[in-house]
DNA sequence: ACTGAAAAATACCTGGC
DNA sequence: GCCAGGTATTTTTCAGT
């Protein structure tokens, strides 16, 4: 990937609604050129979109909380991850190589929601769970 | 929070660029009024802002990790979030109810610069680390 | 690939309900 | 708090280098 590309993505993070000016003054290229360069960006597939950054807190969903989750059953064709997309609260599905297969990231109301959330995970996607809460979030996308 | 604003925050997580005029039609108000709306939410602080959605494998960050990570010595004075935000590579930092008391997201280009980002957070951070890296990313973000 | 300019769509503001 | 209409920006397309 180029070095202009680069840091119009950066920006764009920062930013998801700089006008191609803008970035285009930031890199000194023409508004057109900027253009050009995102959308073949959207095309190739490395910016995949744009979306509202929420805080999650005033929005509704206070409580935040990884969960490490193992699938009960061995045997089981390995559809956990389409099971977990359909429970309300997992923000993210990661596999990973630990204790657990995957680590979840889950946002709910209440310690009650959570507590519902977890059972819906065993019921629903038959895994163990073991939940770590989130305190505080000194930061988030650097 | 009213129904409607929520339903619009729901449009631009999906879509950070959607016009004022679709998310109108969508909820059954004038672009106006859905123009209004979202700069109250901005303003309130519940819309953070918009961002770019990339593909980190693609940009170049093709690894992924969560690293839980315990301050060394618990007299030093908990600036430690501070001192995390300036190493490059660490995407987010939770502080959380758990063995340790925080959890970091990092994403690199390779082992070798994840050996590298563990090295520097016991150095510049004071930090031990426990380290489970990411096989795949079913999904993220609802 | 980048530029510059025109055309189309959208954002933004103001007044009135 | 919502709507409608007018103005300013921005997005998008296109011909030219």
């Amino acid at each position: 990937m180029e070095d202009a590309d680069r840091r119009i993505l950066d920006l764009l993070v920062e930013d998801g609604r700089a006008s191609y000016t803008e970035l285009g003054k930031a890199v000194g290229l023409s508004t057109s050129a900027v253009h050009q360069r995102v959308r073949r960006m959207e095309e190739r597939g490395v910016l995949r979109g744009f979306t509202a950054v929420v805080d999650h807190a005033q929005a509704g969903r206070p409580l935040t909380a990884f969960v490490e989750a193992t699938p009960l059953d061995n045997n089981d064709p390995d559809d956990v991850p389409e099971r977990l997309r359909g429970i309300d609260g997992v923000v993210a599905c990661y596999s990973v190589a630990g204790d657990a297969n995957y680590l979840l990231m889950v946002r709910v109301a209440t310690p009650q929601a959570l507590e519902a959330l977890i059972a819906a995970l065993r019921a629903r996607a038959h895994v163990s769970t073991k939940t770590t809460v989130v305190l505080s979030t000194p930061w988030e996308r650097r």
